[in-house]
DNA sequence: TGGTATTAATTGTATATACATCTTTTGTCT
DNA sequence: AGACAAAAGATGTATATACAATTAATACCA
């Protein structure tokens, strides 16, 4: 069942009620694309979330830095790394001056593997979200940003 | 950190790009705040959302009613009703004339309790999501409506 | 210096999701 | 009727999240 169908049958209190259920459904299945299409390279999502944030960080980042990049800032960063090094896809250092922190980075495989996904990713998807206009996009991007401003 | 914080540092490809990044941020969000306000009472933001969907209902729906208006679509409608069965708050009865058929409806208790949490949920997300107005949030959520019509 | 608080990360447990497989029941076709 | 396909749920396993508790290292401060 489609969104607009799953949710017109329900009179909405609120537009806003409307917004906030719609975003959850949104959310929900543009994850779903993006795990089928990271599944056959044997990483979710999330792990890649973090291969994209190491990515674009210039040296290394601490356990921490990377969490709070994070798409879901409560989620195990821990064992994600955990995942991700399993599949030699980064390094985990001990930090030298502050022995409490790790230092996480992409291993060569990791780069040219998240490269090589980031690609992907936006040539398949490109081709998904192109029933908005840049302004559309924008617009609707500008409007769910104030919520976020206000959140703790 | 904040979404606009997190987003910034990364030169978007696109502004659907950075919709989509939005849309999953601002979704994590609003399932935390869910959650929080779900939590003393017992109840996952799931596990509710299979409540105002009985509720909304009316008469029995099978499970596979339930699971094509759930939020993800795909996730195990089979175990969340086994915990609200065990809250007492729903019903499970065999179909007699197809007997593959469960059909779930809510308790008294589950009654209660969904309207009792249905109230709270509007009192107390009303005032976090005032930060739109109602033409603000009708046009990002046809915005996002425009992709979830496109996806299968 | 010694004690306490803070910070960074890990881990334990319960919950939820993804995906495939299995069981039971019903439908269909010859 | 009998064989086979399809449908509705349930379940097994791996993954991820929520939240609390724990460990280890550092900071602070009287």
């Amino acid at each position: 069942m489609k969104t607009q169908d799953a949710l017109k049958m329900s009179a909405f209190q609120s537009p806003q009620q409307r917004l906030v259920l719609t975003v959850l459904h949104a959310s929900s299945a543009m994850l779903s694309s993006h795990r089928a299409l990271l599944k056959p390279h044997g990483v979710t999502p999330e792990q890649f979330n973090i291969l994209r944030i190491l990515n674009g960080a210039d040296g290394a980042m601490s356990l921490a830095d990377v969490a709070s990049r994070m798409i879901d800032r409560n989620s195990n960063t821990s064992r994600l790394i955990d995942k991700l090094l399993a599949k030699g896809l980064v390094q985990r250092v001990t930090c030298p001056s502050d022995r409490r922190r790790v230092e996480i980075t992409l291993t060569d495989e990791g780069q040219r593997t998240t490269k090589h996904l980031s690609l992907l990713m936006d040539e398949t998807l490109a081709a998904l979200v192109d029933v908005w206009t840049n302004e559309q996009a924008t617009q609707a991007a500008d409007i769910l940003d104030r919520w976020n401003m206000t959140q703790p």
